[in-house]
RNA sequence: CGGGAAGUGGCUCAGCUUGGUAGAGCGCUUGGUUCGGGACUAAGAGGCCGCGGGUUCAAAUCCCGCCUUCCCGACCA
């Protein structure tokens, strides 16, 4: 291939729209163009690159066997309304009518088509297990699309569903798929790890993260050096410290003049109390309007899907009561839901808001002076907190979530009633599993852990192309002649390359061959009196005088 | 939606404070010289200064409204 007849535009400096690495490298060396927020086009450097992790994704699934299949994009509302997501999935769904005012939505992801699909055909236990999956664009209307690709309002994911007769074989599934995805990644040299995950919106009963390392992450999870734990912090536990003041004897309640001190910070100062001390309430409301009280200790901080899963319900933070922010409590109050974490319980003689302005309460104490409807753990695990497997420390880190796997069970299988007979005979409800892949994340990801100052620096497997020819000067016939003989040779080796036949200086060449990571760059120049060509190696800079004839053996051998 | 920043040839930016008919570098076109690290040279092409309104003899520049984009927070692969 001729790097003049390819669609391949660098840009000499950094875009103005892109701040974080990969979504400026991906910009400067033709990867994508962005189209609108959020809605990127795929030049074919990038179409490349998102061809070869799809391969090894497709290769990883077939083999464990997936059968491939494609869904729409554009769905009916019909059974979103059955399983009742249409009203749940919120303004994330973009949708849409059609001329005869027919709802319908662009596919934010497809349990429910896929499970129309397969519902008929599913019949006896002998057509289950049945695994199925398709790559195609998603549509998410987010809130705030970021970092490029990463977070798009289009992407292309990557999404597998498995159905299953029984709780054994679904166990069984899920493993056979999370291996598929540790050997995914592996294959496609990013570094992740699998967390312990919240199901969310999507529900059912437990689920994985595939977290990749890399500092544009948006997800946040704990893991354990010592045993291995390794958690989101929606789903993360920790063994807490008892409360250091559980010896004292309790007091009577007090109210006390707080005038203005509405943080615990600010209370805390002014009262010369240890925040740990404080019962933090903060105010929600679920769905139906009635208002939650949640309860944490003053240097906690709320986890809200923790939260949400006790309380049982969506909530969203209550605005109303401004004046009363920062002195609530739930000493004293009454008709509303209140929702302990376990940890507030043990301290006496706390400190809460009076439910007045301007005062609170000291000495409080649980049982006698306030009491939960629901308690648990709802506040957020922190950096060196401990294990809750071995008690070591555990320590924070931000992530890109790549991957997640979820065990649905019936979530959406009984509302669509899909049944099959049983070994007895009689008709059970298939259990479900489903498992993505954020296949155009993982370009960002990619490019995150493999770049340096020059450009990207792509692992071989993953590379656009993995040769690039560079004649140094293009006006020598002698160079020319060798470099397109060579381009041939590598082709008919099966080793994709560019040949750079352009008429430019050669420091254009070499910095466009850096920016856009080819592996290894075969430079036609000084050395060929003697018979030799260059191999430069992207990754560690080194360069290697080879005879012409053994170019394409060494690179044979090194790409191995 | 809240908080911050920004919109000027294809790209990166200056000009705006103090209004006076639009600039640079890169890229592009043509000719010449060059050819191992974003070359040199000469001549060109290319701009409703984000959109709408207002102030003014005169607006890229001042005022008002809107739109778009980026970053930080609430959502998620």
């Amino acid at each position: 291939m001729k790097f003049s007849t390819l669609y391949i535009k660098t840009l000499r400096d950094d875009p103005q729209e892109a701040e974080t690495v990969s979504h400026k490298l991906m910009i400067r060396a033709g990867l994508v163009k962005k189209i609108s927020t959020g809605i990127y086009a795929y030049l074919p450097l990038g179409l490349k690159v998102l061809q070869h992790i799809m391969k090894a994704v497709r290769e990883e699934l077939n083999m464990i066997g997936c059968s491939e299949l494609l869904l729409p994009a554009l769905i009916p509302s019909d059974p979103w309304k059955k399983t009742g997501r249409w009203d749940l999935y919120g303004k994330e769904m973009f949708r849409l009518s059609d001329r005869t005012d027919r709802l319908f939505c662009l596919g934010p992801t497809h349990e429910e088509v896929v499970t129309e699909v397969v519902k008929n055909d599913i019949r006896s236990y002998r057509d289950l297990p049945l695994y199925v999956y398709q790559i195609q664009a998603k549509y998410r209307d987010e809130l705030r699309p970021r970092f490029g690709i990463v977070r798009a309002k289009e992407f292309i994911m990557k999404d597998l569903y498995s159905f299953h007769a029984d709780n054994d074989c679904l166990e069984k599934g899920y493993k056979k798929v999370f291996h598929a995805y540790e050997k995914i990644f592996e294959r496609c040299s990013i570094k992740s790890i699998p967390v312990e995950a919240d199901n969310g919106a999507i529900g059912g009963a437990y689920s994985h993260e595939f977290v990749a390392q890399t500092p544009i992450g948006e997800t946040a999870y704990v893991i354990c050096s010592s045993c291995g734990y390794a958690a989101n912090l929606e789903a993360a536990r920790s063994k807490v410290a008892i409360c250091s003041s559980h010896e004292e004897s309790k007091k009577e309640m007090s109210e006390m003049a707080t005038p203005g001190k509405k943080t615990i910070e600010e209370v805390s100062t002014f009262l010369n109390q240890d925040p740990s001390k404080f019962l933090k309430t903060l105010c929600y409301r679920n769905q139906k309007g009635k208002k939650i009280l949640a309860i944490v200790r003053g240097d906690d901080e709320v986890n809200e899907a923790k939260l949400k899963k006790i309380a049982g319900a969506d909530i969203e933070w209550s605005h109303e009561d401004q004046e009363l922010m920062g002195f609530v409590g739930p000493a004293g109050m009454s008709g509303v839901l209140i929702v302990a974490d376990e940890r507030t319980k043990k301290i006496i003689n706390a400190i809460c808001g009076a439910n007045k302005v301007d005062a609170h309460f000291m000495n409080v104490n649980y049982e006698r002076d306030w009491k939960a409807q629901l308690s648990g753990d709802i506040r957020e695990v922190k950096d060196k907190d401990l294990c809750p497997e071995c008690g070591k420390e555990l320590s924070l880190s931000l992530g890109m979530e790549l991957g997640h796997t979820f065990v649905l069970n019936d979530r959406y299988t009984k509302p669509l009633e899909v049944k099959f007979a049983s070994v007895d005979g009689r008709m059970k409800t298939v259990l479900m599993g489903c498992y993505g892949i954020g296949i155009s994340r993982m370009i960002a990801a990619l490019i995150e852990q493999h770049h340096d100052e020059k450009g990207l620096t792509w692992p071989v497997q993953m590379a656009p192309y993995k040769v690039i020819v560079i004649p140094v000067n293009a006006e020598s016939e002698e160079q020319t002649i060798l470099a397109e003989k060579l381009s041939n040779e590598l082709n008919s080796n099966g080793i994709s390359n560019i040949w750079d036949d352009r008429n430019l200086s050669p420091g254009v060449k070499f910095k466009d061959a850096e920016l856009i990571g080819f592996p290894y760059a075969v430079i036609l120049g000084k050395c060929l009196e003697e018979g030799l060509a260059e191999i430069k190696v992207r990754k560690t800079g080194e360069t290697f005088k080879i005879p012409l004839n053994d170019v394409i053996e060494k690179l044979k051998q090194w790409m191995e």
